[in-house]
DNA sequence: TTCATTACCTTGTATAGCAAGGTACATGGT
DNA sequence: ACCATGTACCTTGCTATACAAGGTAATGAA
């Protein structure tokens, strides 16, 4: 397959800037309600469109499983393939409460003039 | 070399989380005044010390020079080895604008319910 | 000499985002 | 029957960054 296409200095450090976040992203989208990876796909795409595609997404989804944060139904649909849903489990609530206050940390060393 | 103790996924995240984003605080410390690497380490461990070291600054720095973004001068030091100053180029000022602006775009799509 | 402090750098590993593919179901048009 | 479109899932291989764990060298004090 080719190569991920590096280009520019800024636009590569944008892909090291989405990194963690989207994981953030998504566990917040699935704390307030369920949802499936095509949806969630179309909802980042149409959020300013950031460069977040299905290959990315896709995977993040199966570590979180793997990791036991979240957990998944099928649910058939009558326009396509069935849909597979995600939830938070009990350990993917506390994981995202961990994550939220680190979150804040970081923003908070950056917004320190540090000088 | 041992390898980098990946441990649970919590502090996985959390290095994930990190990256992109030492290097706008770096360049944002840049903006402000001239530094010397060692200093700048020093002033991350204070600065709550969210587990970043010399061995993730250092290359950074390097990357940022070859990249055209700081350059560097050799000032001589009567406590130790000569100090090696950073600043912005012109260019390092253009990127870390660009980099402020996508910054504040990320963090508005965290910040919107999508729900 | 020996030690701590200051100050720089390098090597190898793990991980996540990404491009570019693929598979399969449903529907409507030809 | 055939094909295109939309929906919905997934995988492979590449790249760049953060990190641990080392190393090198200069200064000054014990």
């Amino acid at each position: 397959m080719s190569p991920s296409t590096p280009q520019d200095p800024f636009q590569n450090w944008t892909v090291q800037a989405r990194k963690g976040l989207l994981e953030l992203w998504v566990l917040r989208a699935l704390a307030a309600s369920e949802w499936y990876g095509y949806d969630l796909v179309n909802s980042l795409i149409s959020d300013g469109s950031l460069g977040i595609t299905e290959g990315t997404l896709y995977p993040l989804l199966s570590r979180l499983r793997v990791q036991g944060l979240v957990s998944t139904r099928l649910v058939e649909s009558s326009s396509g393939p069935a849909r597979k849903y995600y939830h938070l489990t009990p350990a993917g609530k506390r994981q995202l409460s961990q994550m939220n206050q680190y979150w804040t940390q970081l923003n908070s060393m950056l917004e320190t003039p540090h000088d």
